[in-house]
DNA sequence: ATTGACATACTTGTATGGTAGTGTACAATA
DNA sequence: TATTGTACACTACCATACAAGTATGTCAAT
């Protein structure tokens, strides 16, 4: 049953939108069982869209079903964590380099406007809006790259490494090092220094290395088990 | 990876597999309508499964959903080509680069079997075994460099790109020199040599570029119009 | 107290009917 | 003849009913 006054979406669209914002803001923590007739009833919509927004995000790993037993929030798989660092850094970089190779100046205005956000952002103490805004400005480089597939591809596919760094700012709190290092990556864009540049993206990446230890002990139901098979009591390798 | 003979998949997932095997290799020709009735019909399915399908599909921009109009194998678009490409070629040579930089000796046992079935494919001019045999010599590398993540990945956002290099082959015929890169790309890892193994990496990836002209003229049903939007007889730029 | 059969209440998977948006063939009109 | 109104066929979207697998609590038998 369609919404009149509101916009075009469909009613599937809505959903997985909604599901997608909560889970990775964490509203909906790792582990939390998400039956189709429970969020159907929530949203006051039918099976049917909830079922289908399921499928979406279970593509992304956001949502694992588990066929006649339930659904439930993805927990956070470090291993895919790495994977997604990978995914992102290969990206990334590649990106970069090809904006440095480009020889006519960028419009860098759009993403100068964005830099002042973050401050204004980080000013306000507002994490949602700074992650946003994160987003956001590493989106623009793409598109300055004429490169948006691979950033909604790699959007899709952060879906585990982003929700461990809004853990990581909610603990720590916002940190400007971030926004920093967003400064810095423009002004070697412009100095068209392409190996500084991508030292500069890998340590910008790869800076929560660290506290991801801290975060699996203060939040260990947040993170998948190693075993993804079912334990074996017998077995002596352990 | 699956095993066979075990249990049978969902109804939902063998539509998928079908339907997706069919588009990639072009017996489901770019622009052919595909309603969910219809579908449902032929393969003696309800709605449902195929409709999931669907959803599944279009995700991968393998079916263009055009809501209470109708579905669509979705045509070749050059641009999302160009775009597959980069992705392709960022994520291939960031795994070649963390393969030659692992310091010890790599189990090519696996690969080099690859290569000789790829050689006897060849032989056989078996297109179809060879292509599926190229897909798999790139996962082998992938899941050495423990990033197994990122190939399917690549693999869901080649559709366009392996579809153009189905019908090049289809014209040029099978080729050895595809064949002869993979060699030299293992010979290049064995020897470590990272800018050499990047820039043929390059180079078998760029191969096809100058055929899209000759297959743009002889299949121009393929492939999908510049304009996404709607003609605007009014504008007076053009 | 322990075990085991079984009813029951969940879950997701599949089938189907109804709704509304969209294009088109065709007849009515000027 | 040319144009316009309209009925109809077709679509994807959504709601709902049913089927089948799975976990769990109850109760009887040992």
């Amino acid at each position: 049953m369609r919404k009149k006054g509101e916009g075009k979406q469909s009613t599937s669209n809505q959903v997985y939108e909604i599901l997608r914002r909560n889970i990775m803001n964490l509203t909906l923590v790792p582990g939390t069982p998400m039956s189709e007739k429970d969020i159907s009833e929530k949203m006051k919509v039918s099976r049917t869209p909830v079922r289908e927004a399921f499928i979406r995000l279970s593509n992304e790993a956001l949502v694992s079903v588990f066929p006649q037993k339930g659904s439930f929030v993805s927990r956070i798989d470090l291993d895919r964590v790495r994977e997604e660092r990978f995914l992102r850094e290969s990206l990334e970089t590649s990106v970069l380099a090809q904006l440095i190779r480009n020889p006519e100046p960028l419009p860098l205005r759009e993403v100068k406007q964005n830099l002042e956000d973050q401050d204004a952002a980080l000013n306000r103490e507002d994490k949602a809006g700074f992650l946003e805004l994160d987003e956001e400005f590493h989106a623009l480089l793409f598109d300055l790259a004429d490169q948006p597939l691979c950033f909604s591809v790699m959007k899709s596919f952060s879906s585990h490494y982003r929700r461990i760094r809004y853990l990581s700012m909610s603990v720590s709190g916002v940190s400007r090092s971030n926004y920093d290092q967003h400064v810095e990556l423009v002004r070697m864009i412009e100095a068209k220094d392409i190996s500084r540049a991508e030292s500069e993206m890998k340590h910008h990446l790869g800076k929560l290395d660290d506290e991801k230890e801290i975060l699996l002990r203060q939040y260990p139901d947040y993170f998948m088990e190693r075993e993804l098979s079912v334990d074996d009591p017998f077995s002596i390798n352990r």
